[in-house]
DNA sequence: CGGAACATTGAGAGGGATCAATGGACGTGG
DNA sequence: CCACGTCCATTGATCCCTCTCAATGTTCCG
């Protein structure tokens, strides 16, 4: 498909204190440069791994945004995440090298791409690297303990709450608005994720905003009442 | 609590080939065997350690059966998975030098301390259980995303047949039976696991019990029919 | 033997799914 | 530039699966 090969620079780039490179000293970071040496770009809707394609590279996501979607044998398929820039993907094919989710541009992005060898070979020779890889595959982990609570226990409106504050904040620390923003994806993939029906989708939204807590016109949404939308996803049921 | 200091070996651990020790040389199966210096045993009901607790070591069960545990601000809290003998528990930890869950034996059990620092040591050195380690993440993150479809996009029929499926075929690769089992955890616990009240989990066994698809004696269950319980999970809506 | 913890089963209620129709946004081509 | 088609979002009406509340049964252990 669209495959680039442009130089670039974990050193001079403006994510550099969000994804791999954080914390690293200068040599270790031109060391880094000379394993990132191609960035991939994939347009709208194309895929930048499927599942069972396979694995050779993690990919961080330089701008766009994206979804992971994992598919069963009998045809369903559910969205496990959404990746802005920053973020690392294709941990998932580490195990049996290839692919088990596809990753899906929503928007126009460009990914940088880790040959995931050579980031073995340059783990072992610095320590910070070899550790802050560990800590991206831990938060992983513990993310989707996140979304596994979130799928388990809440109920819709929860759910949703839930959803927008975990959008939204990291949007903010990347520089956007605390409030405002407009979804990347579609009802339909927003319900995938939460286990709901696009159709709970819309009507919680709508509900949202009947309550005053959201905005919502479309893919716009701006968050009138932070607080609410808080109290609503510690909305326990007290007992348990 | 019971914290015991006992030498002993990956190299003649009878689950190796289950463990850590998986594919390693000779040469550094015994530097494993210098890393791993003590085992720990945890009483039925005891707690390997608590969501907050620091982050030192992964923990490699060797014996008994865990549960993890998150739980939210709110006092609400969810079973994110079971673990038996060969499992490693623990790299929930890694990314904030604390634990974000709990691990919780459901019988006597023993687990061998793994000190992460060391083990990073040790990976520096060894490509290969350097490899294996990122193996066992990775793993730990598909494993998630199985998970997650399930919560998402099942039914809980469909949950509870794929539990079980889930439950008998890593007590199949110990040596244990693939059709009979005995549960080590309660309706309540696999309920939250699988995201529904334990009169559901309940009743969803007597129903397959009726259906001549599983023999259920409160904690022992034996499958009459995999097949019919292969299809239940399987048996998608067809649309989409 | 009695109590506590766990499991089963029933009846009723409710939240979200399903089915269905309408409306709005966007892009493409006439 | 408007018309049209497509994709997406909203809203309504109804149904059903699972939750909730409640009672009874079973196992285990002091």
């Amino acid at each position: 498909m669209d495959l680039h090969s442009i130089k670039v620079a974990c050193s001079s780039c403006n994510l550099r204190e969000l994804c791999i490179p954080v914390g690293l000293k200068p040599d270790e970071m031109e060391q880094l440069d000379n394993l990132i040496s191609t960035r991939r770009r994939v347009r709208r809707g194309g895929t930048l791994f499927a599942a069972g394609d396979g694995f050779t590279s993690l990919y961080a996501v330089r701008s766009g945004f994206f979804k992971t979607v994992v598919t069963t044998a009998d045809g369903r398929d559910q969205v496990t995440g959404f990746q802005m820039a920053g973020e690392i993907l294709g941990l998932d094919g580490i195990v049996q090298d290839k692919h088990s989710c596809s990753a899906v541009a929503l928007e126009d992005a460009e990914v940088c791409v880790l040959p995931f060898d050579k980031l073995e070979q340059l783990s072992r020779e610095f320590s910070t690297l070899q550790h802050h890889v560990h800590r991206i595959m831990s938060r992983e982990i513990v993310r989707d303990q996140g979304v596994m609570l979130l799928l388990g226990s809440m109920r819709a409106e929860e759910r949703l709450a839930a959803f927008l504050l975990n959008l939204v904040q990291p949007l903010h620390s990347r520089g956007f608005s605390r409030t405002e923003m407009v979804l990347r994806m579609t009802r339909e993939e927003i319900g995938s994720y939460l286990g709901m029906k696009l159709e709970t989708v819309s009507r919680t939204f709508s509900r949202f905003q009947d309550e005053g807590i959201i905005e919502v016109k479309q893919r716009y949404v701006r968050i009138l009442d932070p607080d609410a939308l808080a109290a609503i996803v510690n909305q326990s049921r007290e007992e348990n």
